[in-house]
DNA sequence: GGTAAATGGATAACCGATTGCGCACAGTAT
DNA sequence: ATACTGTGCGCAATCGGTTATCCATTTACC
């Protein structure tokens, strides 16, 4: 009794499994089992510790415990470092999904930031093995990551799909939503489409693309090149694209993001040109900013937050040696409002 | 060296330090004093250990050096959790800062979700030891975790100023910039001045408020409640603020953050309301979405991710035990533009 | 030359958990 | 009574580092 006391003031406030288990007069062993419950331990026994336990609020040390078991408890979130990308909420509502999957297992999530193509950060964090497995935010075209990853045995899971052998990817359909979207443009009655979209480099904006031309292709409709309108990342690029393809007559403009919505939108007002009357819009995802649009603006939508959820749950049970799906699709909504009348 | 390829091939590759020793034929101690440079050790011995760490890339285990130490190598970044505050940019980018801080002294960021004040996760995150040291973005009034923090003698600093005493704080110099712009406003001529503000329970909105108060009172205008409208959450809040605004027949409206100021923009604009023409607009922090409004808006614009920056060395100066300043306080920068001409 | 001080490095305990192995004792079978 | 099996639990090694203490040499000084 006195001597737990001791030992409670003299470090840091926090007890140990020694504390406990001579507060008992039992072994650590032994209440190293009644936690974890493995192992040859009575039921009395067990009782007794966990009661104790709970009463003295004994919380085992995940670092002692991570350097006996070679674990970490904690799962990294590798994102882009340039805040052009970051700022969109998708990165923040992903990550807000793992963190709530993360939370419900015990783990916890580390962030690791990767700056261009600079992975020096990620290698670190990965060779001293500060995570357990790690989760990669928006794949890119021969990504230095998914090499880096694949070639150092270590579980993890991509958000968007890769070329790479073997990766555990998961996504939202982007392709099938895509193609979805302007079929749906198409039957409507509209002819001549053009795409505004994002870095090609991004693995999701080619998978946009070929679900645009999956569309035309399989409505007959030839695929114009000068309707698709790449790498627009910054206002002057999208400004540009837009009189492009008001000049060429265009019926619609589809959006790859809702950035480059806003944008257009943005453009489209200046110079007084009405949606959906001269001009119709559709867009990706629909944010808080294009949500009060006059008109709404027709969108996929999809939850970032869930896409977060599963990749996370993909990742643990991966961690935990368990089967799981090598490739995982989520579902779009396709939202249709008064930006295509 | 048979011995040391063997201890190679049996583990998961790593090497530890007693690899290192044994293939030097020299001991553990030597080697960590080499790394540390702290002990006594010969200057050839070091260079040798040096030049056989270098050679075969050996990593330091910060998890056994965590038990060793007590420490873990991490600080912990406690955002809010739920979307309407963290889709801002705003934490995005401070944490952008933190991180990149703390890459620089070999710690990394844990991410510590707190939903609605729900200290739960915290709390464990804390007496789990996980982190050596938190960063808490954005207090509240009466803020549930500086109270737990404080009580816990753990490190932390908070962005944005608290009542509690002794707590570290830094933050943007809001009510002073506040009163700046709110000054300058007002020796443009411009006297009935409208707040549109957000979330009371938010000590930065509250800072602002005074801010603005601060204002009208040095330049002898009396402070109309009426047109003070605090915790706009939502479009239609703020919506109705602004009718109110224009009924009362105000000059000019200042918006407590960018959110809100899109959503007045709009709403002028749907009741085509011209700016400055019919009423004037200023606002806090200049982002992407505003930046190229038409016309472009007054505001005060900050950098989020030096404050993060800031934040994250004051952080680490006092794990280390560092003499710290209690208070910082960060400049604004007024951005005078076509929406107050 | 003898003693003291400084230097370089090894030994072993320790951080707080997990876990293979073995021991004592119970109950059951022969 | 003897042997065997099963149960409950402790001993001690281990994970990969840090660090107090101590010993063996050098070096310095009178």
């Amino acid at each position: 009794m006195e001597d737990s006391i001791v030992r409670n003031e003299k470090g840091n406030g926090k007890i140990t499994i020694g504390d406990v288990a001579e507060a008992l007069g039992i072994s650590k062993t032994t209440v190293s089992r009644a936690i974890s419950g493995k192992g040859r331990i009575g039921q009395e026994t067990r009782d007794k510790v966990l009661a104790y336990i709970k009463e003295h609020d004994y919380q085992p040390s995940p670092i002692a415990k991570g350097l006996a078991k070679s674990k970490t408890y904690n799962i990294g979130w590798i994102m882009p470092g340039d805040s052009t990308v970051t700022d969109l909420p998708f990165f923040q509502r992903c990550m807000m999904g793992i963190s709530e999957i993360a939370a419900l297992h015990d783990y916890d999530v580390l962030i690791t930031l990767v700056f261009d193509r600079d992975i020096s950060h990620l290698e670190k964090v990965v060779r001293n093995h500060k995570v357990d497995g790690l989760i990669l935010g928006r794949t890119l075209v021969e990504d230095e990551r998914v090499e880096f990853l694949s070639n150092n045995n270590v579980p993890f899971v991509t958000i968007g799909s890769t070329d790479r052998e073997g990766v555990v990817q998961i996504d939202n359909d982007h392709q099938g939503a895509c193609k979805e979207l302007t079929s749906i443009l198409i039957m409507k009655g509209i002819r001549r489409l053009a795409l505004i979209g994002g870095d090609s480099n991004h693995v999701v904006n080619r998978t946009r693309r070929i679900g645009f031309e999956d569309a035309l292709a399989s409505q007959g409709i030839a695929i114009d090149e000068d309707l698709i309108y790449m790498n627009c990342d910054n206002d002057a690029s999208i400004n540009y694209s837009v009189e492009e393809a008001l000049r060429r007559g265009v019926d619609c403009i589809v959006c790859m993001d809702d950035r480059i919505c806003y944008t257009v939108l943005e453009k489209l007002r200046r110079d007084n040109i009405s949606v959906p009357g001269q001009i119709k819009i559709a867009s990706f995802y629909n944010s808080q900013v294009l949500s009060n649009n006059q008109p709404p603006i027709t969108a996929l939508q999809y939850d970032p937050k869930e896409l977060g959820r599963e990749a996370c749950k993909i990742l643990l049970d991966s961690i935990r040696g368990n089967e799981i799906a090598r490739r995982t699709l989520l579902n779009y909504e396709v939202m249709l409002k008064g930006s295509t009348l």
